[in-house]
DNA sequence: GTCTATACATTGATAGAC
DNA sequence: GTCTATCAATGTATAGAC
């Protein structure tokens, strides 16, 4: 299958830049260079830049819940995590942009509705996800959590996201690997 | 002391502009009809919009090293950090906004230069001052870090910014308070 | 210091030819 | 599906009167 087609060449572009720049950081002028076509073609795809946004929002959404269920489901709990966090240390590596739905969530006043619930529902997910780990950590004794595992799983979370914009900041990307040693106390595996 | 001049208002709303909406989802238009005033007397003030971004960042920065000033230095780490934890939530309950440092590191690749080192120097101070805090926690016993306090330090920051993302969000102030207990497991005082 | 007036580029968006 | 052509609105910025 041909996954360059303009379409999803619009996509991937627009990804970047709100990950780079935020969502009004970058036009359709700006895609349509990078792409090498006119605004008109874009807005062909999506009339307008609301729907590109979502379309966008939710195509990230979708894949990193593919990613999740990659993450071995008959394993320790805290393998996991360790699965998890390193999931977004290499994508980091990889692209050096922070997780798009902290890049939507800090322009949040200026997101559309409906952008807006698709970035709550992504990270109620990856929360909701995180609160059953732990859950299943603390049962088999693989990993410590003082407190509520919800409340727990939204800290945890908050230190991820935060993570991440703190090794974009500082070109750091140890930042996101010592995030379990540092607040689960969780040290590489032997 | 009448710090209502238009100087101050104009850093007023861009900084609150830019903590809803990122630093390219406002424009010197906005600011002038909030306050009342044309675009060109914005301009007088400060020439460039780059001008702008540097001056609240700056502005904002000094605030908290105040602040942090602010918190008695022959207290205990664990109840500098509850202080510390508290001005946050604190801030946000007021405002329901995220850090500035935050909302401008997001956009980091359309910031000008200053701007950028002046968000990277935010953040390094905080840390730099958690660090010392936990140093000290752990020095006199009233805080267990597990590993290196820097590393400890820079964790925490990130879980702190991440939970005022996470708070403005979800709309709960309490993802800020429920910090301290999830991440150092320091409960609240009895 | 603030205004009017203006310049000029950029922006999101549309109509219609091919 | 992509283009040309065009639009009104918005963006930053400047010159000069008051």
């Amino acid at each position: 299958m041909n996954t360059e087609t303009t379409r999803t060449q619009i996509m991937q572009h627009a990804e970047r830049l709100i990950q780079e720049r935020g969502c009004n950081g970058f036009s359709y002028r700006d895609l349509a260079e990078l792409i090498g076509i006119k605004t008109s073609s874009i807005h062909y795809y999506f009339a307008q830049k609301e729907d590109l946004l979502l379309a966008v929002a939710q195509d990230y959404y979708a894949r990193w819940q593919a990613g999740i269920q990659t993450i071995d489901a008959s394993v320790a709990a805290d393998a996991k995590l360790r699965t998890y966090v390193d999931l977004h240390r290499r994508a980091f590596c990889d692209t050096e942009r922070i997780c798009l739905g902290a890049a939507l969530a800090a322009d949040l006043a200026s997101l559309p509705d409906a952008v807006r619930q698709a970035v709550r529902a992504f990270y109620q997910a990856n929360e909701d996800w995180l609160a059953g780990v732990l859950e299943q950590g603390q049962r088999e004794g693989s990993v410590q959590v003082s407190g509520d595992v919800r409340t727990a799983a939204r800290s945890l979370y908050a230190a991820l996201q935060g993570s991440l914009v703190g090794a974009r900041l500082f070109k750091n990307s140890k930042r996101v690997h010592d995030l379990l040693p540092a607040t689960l106390g969780l040290r590489d595996p032997a």
